[in-house]
DNA sequence: GTATTTATTTCGTGC
DNA sequence: GCACGAAGTAAATAC
C-alpha cells in the first residue's frame, strides 16, 4: 500500500468521463495495482478510482505540462477505462506492507432475516405454518410458502427494506402460483423491517397485506445454537 | 485527513453486525470525523466505515485488554450505529490539511443520453418527432413522448442499461397514458445502449419495441456547442 | 462462467 | 427534509 498526498488534478475517462480541478487530496495505490483518489470529507466513496485488474503507469511531464511534476496514467487491463493523475506537488509518499487481509465477517441481512421468519411464522399469525423456503416457481423461488390458520396458502416475500419492486416481484409470483390448483388461491404477504409509502399504497391496492418485522425481536426469541455466529 | 497505519481488530454494530479479526490496516480518518478502513485490495469501497455525522472518542486500554493501546470508538451523532477500533500497533499516523475540494464535473450518465436522443429521435424512424422530453404523469415523468411518421404517439423509455425494472416503469406509464383519450393508442420504446435478455423478452411479450442505441454515435452527431463541456 | 439480487449501498434530484 | 431513481454502481449468490 502506496500512500501519496499532493496537489493534482485528476481525469478519468471510460463508462463516463469525468474531471477533478487541481487540488490537495489522498492517492492510495493498492497491492492490486487499485488506485484511489480521497478529498477530505464526503463518504467512504472516492472521488475517483480504478478497479482492478489495472497498471499504472509514471512519466515525467511535458516542457509545455506547467507546474506538473509527475504523471499517473492508471489503464485498466479488461476496458479501456483510463484514469490519468496530474501530481503538482508532493506533500507525502510512503509505502507500508499490510499482508493479505483476513476478511469481514456479517450478520443481519436479509437471508437471516428469512430464515428467523422461517423459524418464527407464528410472527404472521397464530397457527400458521411454514410449507417450505425458498419455494420454487418458473420465474424464481418465493421466500416463503405458508399456510395461515384456516390452511390458506400464503406467499410472502422478505425484504430489509420493502421498496416497489418488491412489491412487483410477488405479485408476478402470486399470479403463477394462483395457476396452479392445488395451491389456489394464495394470498400474498409483503414483511420487512421497512415499508416505504409507494410500496405499502401499491401492495394494499394488489390486496397484499403488509408486516414490518422487528429484527431485533426476532433474534431475541431466537435460538442461539443456530445463529451465524 | 489523518491516516493511520496500525494492526487492530475493528468491529462495526449497527444496520448489522460485523467484525475484522486483527490484521494490518489503513484507517483514515476524515476532516468531518468520518472514519475508513482500508485493506491493501480488493474494491475502492472499505472494509469498514462510519459515515458523518459521528464522533471519535479515543480511551486507553482496560488492564485485561491483551495488546490492545488504544480503544477508539466511532459513533454515528444520528443513529445507533459504532464502530469499535482496537489499535494493537501504530505503525504510521500523520495528519494533512487538504482544504476543501472543489469537487467533480460529470458527463455521459443517462440525463446525456435523454438528451442526446431528444435531439435526435429520427434514430428511432424517419418522420419522428418530439412532442416533449420529461413528459408528467400521475406516476412520473415519462422520458420522451414522440410521434411516429404516421403521428402515432409513442412513449420512449430511455436507460443506459436495459434491465426488468425499467420495463416494469414503462409498462405503468403506458397504462396510464393509454387512458387518455387524446393520446390513445401509445406505444412504448425501450431504449437502452444494452438490454438484458430478460428485460427484452418482457418488453416484446408485452409489445414494447426494444432498440439498442449507440452513444457514441450519438454524440458524434451530437452539436458541439450544445455539449454539456 | 453468466445472470440475478443485495447493499451499513451512496448520490443526486425533485417535491 | 423526505422520497425516489441512478450508479463508472460493486459484490455476493444462484444457476
Amino acid at each position: 500500500m502506496r500512500i501519496v498526498i499532493a496537489r493534482c488534478q485528476v481525469d478519468y475517462a471510460g463508462r463516463l468521463t469525468a474531471h477533478l480541478p487541481l487540488a490537495t487530496r489522498v492517492i492510495m495505490v493498492k497491492a492490486d495495482g487499485s488506485v484511489l483518489v480521497h478529498s477530505d470529507g464526503g463518504s467512504y466513496k472516492p472521488l475517483n478510482w480504478m478497479s482492478p485488474p489495472c497498471t499504472l503507469a509514471v512519466r515525467e511531464p511535458e516542457p509545455d505540462e506547467d507546474g506538473v511534476c509527475a504523471v499517473w496514467t492508471v489503464q485498466n487491463d479488461k476496458t479501456d477505462d483510463r484514469l490519468v493523475i496530474n501530481l503538482h506537488e508532493i506533500l507525502h509518499d510512503s509505502s507500508h506492507d499490510l499482508g493479505v487481509d483476513p476478511g469481514l465477517v456479517k450478520d443481519g441481512v436479509e437471508a437471516h432475516l428469512q430464515v428467523l421468519l422461517a423459524e418464527q411464522v407464528e410472527t404472521f399469525g397464530s397457527g400458521w405454518r411454514l410449507v417450505r423456503r425458498e419455494y420454487p416457481t418458473p420465474i424464481g423461488p418465493v421466500d416463503l410458502l405458508c399456510r395461515d390458520e384456516q390452511g390458506v396458502a400464503v406467499a410472502i416475500e422478505v425484504k430489509r427494506r420493502g421498496e416497489i419492486d418488491g412489491v412487483e416481484q410477488l405479485t408476478r409470483y402470486l399470479d403463477l402460483l394462483n395457476r396452479d390448483p392445488l395451491l389456489a388461491p394464495v394470498r400474498g404477504v409483503f414483511a420487512a423491517q421497512e415499508i416505504k409509502p409507494q410500496a405499502r399504497t401499491l401492495a394494499v391496492d394488489r390486496g397484499i397485506t403488509c408486516v414490518t418485522v422487528d429484527y431485533d425481536a426476532l433474534r431475541g426469541v431466537d435460538d442461539p445454537t443456530s445463529r451465524l455466529f
